[in-house]
DNA sequence: ATTGTTGTTGACCGAACAGTCAAAAACAGG
DNA sequence: CCTGTTTTTGACTGTTCGGTCAACAACAAT
């Protein structure tokens, strides 16, 4: 999983893959068809581990927006660690396959849609207590969030430091905090 | 230039590329000394014609907001057709390399700065006319600016369909233009 | 201890990889 | 028309790619 994160689809070889897991050759194509497999079991952890994690950020907080602001000041301060600097895997697989491998974009397109749904529920239980304007379509701020977030990834991706980020997580909170009544 | 952009960096084989410019091995070995120049020329160029597309939409329009609307509205359109679907090569070499490569991430970064340099201004145009709060940073609202557009062609490499990101830049409109005082 | 099963190993395969090069072709200026 | 330079070409290099395989070790059940 690290590895494709790292270094994407094609650029990690089995090479590479025997000597970040342990693993010799035979092994993995004992456990595992071929090296797309490989790739589609690492990418559903992946999107298993991160989705989850956000959704926990989500419900767990007592107030819904500000569950939206935790995991998105999460993604910012993520976003620019030394890890997170080799960008989200789902986002990196959507832009090397996604538009010419349909079972791929499937499983990306299932796991955003997942985030979308949780930050839409957020926000959905935000205009029930008022804090957001009834006409505001819960979905659209959600995929929005979404948006953000991906967006965030790219600029970590292209040096940005984390004080910038969290100055854009702000600003946008600040925004959508405007549509309340 | 498109061949990256389709098949990113080490996806793009000498072979793919001999395919797609009709040139053959040695003529591209004779132009540039290697695979990594011939991707850093590309990548320049697409860097100028894009950034200057933007630059250009942002400058011509008479109202500043608006032309901030329709470069985010020609972003949701163009990220859905069929080529924009492989999402910016900019953005992708970002999350391909970006953080293994400091010559090109500073390419992207310049860029990017380029992107929000040129929101900010439009920003800032629209404070001077009263159409945005004086307390707001045209930096940091360039800034959410470049990264919703990033994450609109994320979402888009994963299926998105324009309707949907259309009305993520409008809601995104609305939320700045309620930055208004 | 002996079996049958399961997992591991390293050598091996053809194909594809990035990069090289001498020869041929195209082109320029006089 | 000739000559010196620039471009183009296709065959070639060694390496790395994803994938295969028979031999081998580990192990649980009898």
């Amino acid at each position: 999983m690290r590895a494709f994160r790292r270094y994407g689809y094609a650029g990690t070889s089995l090479d590479t893959l025997t000597r970040t897991t342990g693993l010799k050759r035979g092994s993995l194509y004992n456990a595992y068809p071929g090296k797309r497999a490989l790739f589609v079991a690492a990418l559903a952890d992946y999107a298993n581990a991160t989705v989850g994690h956000v959704e926990r950020t989500l419900s767990v907080a007592a107030d819904p927006l500000a569950g939206v602001a935790e995991a998105l000041r999460r993604v910012a301060r993520a976003a620019t660690s030394a890890d997170g600097r080799h960008g989200c895997l789902l986002a990196n697989t959507a832009a090397e396959l996604g538009a010419r491998d349909a079972e791929i974009q499937a499983m990306v397109a299932a796991a955003f849609a997942r985030l979308e749904a949780a930050y839409a529920g957020a926000f959905s239980r935000a205009q029930q207590s008022g804090q957001l304007r009834a006409d505001a379509d819960p979905a659209t701020i959600g995929r929005l969030c979404v948006a953000l977030t991906h967006g965030l990834r790219v600029l970590a991706a292209s040096g940005a430091e984390e004080r910038e980020l969290q100055a854009v997580v702000e600003a946008a909170l600040g925004a959508v905090t405007r549509y309340a009544p």
